[in-house]
DNA sequence: TAACATTGTGGGTAGAAGTGGGTAACAAAC
DNA sequence: GTTTGTTACCCACTTCTACCCACAATGTTA
């Protein structure tokens, strides 16, 4: 079961319920390795989104770098405090649901409907008009990536 | 258990009691290692906040850092002086709350309401007001550190 | 097609978490 | 010795949340 560990892709729609669980799609359940606990870490993402990583990839990614960067540069704090203030460890429930914060609920304008999509080794979750309005990348710039990312 | 150690992420707002104590909230509770004796040193932190520190955490900074730095500039000696002078042993209640000092609490501008975030491996403790104002990084600084540290 | 399994959604409830206050123990001040 | 004030421990109350069960919709298998 090595061989793909938390490969995310895919767009998948939900909705908050009244008491503001998220249900993850069962791909992803299935997707994370067994000894990730069942547990992400969300937080703030890049354009209005709400990432979510397996916690491994979380600690991996994340917090080894956090940890060596010095506290002496006003820069280096602010950086490591807009980090970790909004990240929060969240358990999937029995039925594979994740409880969001408000902060992030309010960021990322999450009322009801949701779209969550897989990005290689993280999910990101969207305000669906969000989503759409984002600017896709034009034709050129596609090209030119794919060449060099390979795909 | 060989998870992380003391690992602090998220933000929770809190109040004051009448009585100055102050909950902590219960994730940063049980992210405690049991060795720890329940207990944080808490001091003078960057910006105007309040640092808690598991109390392993602090020892080890202190002989990493504080040594070095104590015996070179006088402008560092004064920096050294300021924590270390200002910093107290706190031990939870039994409801998981602490007591601040009078200096402190002044220190922060604590009043009422206050804001406790996670910062790795440490506690900061804020006015919600300061929290808010503290300069954010600029989207620039932020992607180039990102680029660094995460990925 | 029928039987069954999986998945997404909703809601009740016991226990945890956050908040407030009484009081005994202790130290400092009078 | 008495008074005052602070602190630590205990108990009480309210709010929240994790866990449980339920069920409809969809997909799968025989």
């Amino acid at each position: 079961m090595t061989i793909t560990e938390n490969s995310f892709t895919g767009e998948f729609s939900y909705t908050l319920d009244s008491k503001g669980r998220l249900n993850i799609p069962s791909k992803f359940r299935s997707a994370l390795s067994p000894d990730n606990d069942s547990n992400f870490v969300i937080t703030k993402g890049m354009d209005r989104c709400v990432v979510a990583y397996p916690v491994v990839e979380w600690q991996r990614r994340v917090e080894a770098g956090l940890r060596e960067l010095s506290a002496t540069s006003q820069r280096n704090r602010l950086f490591v405090r807009s980090v970790t203030r909004y990240a929060t460890t969240v358990r999937l429930d029995g039925q594979g649901r994740i409880q969001l914060t408000p902060y992030l609920k309010d960021y990322a304008r999450l009322d009801r409907d949701v779209r969550i999509i897989g990005v290689v080794n993280k999910i990101e979750i969207w305000n669906p008009d969000d989503l759409e309005n984002i600017d896709e990348l034009s034709p050129e710039d596609f090209e030119d990536l794919s060449d060099k990312v390979i795909l």
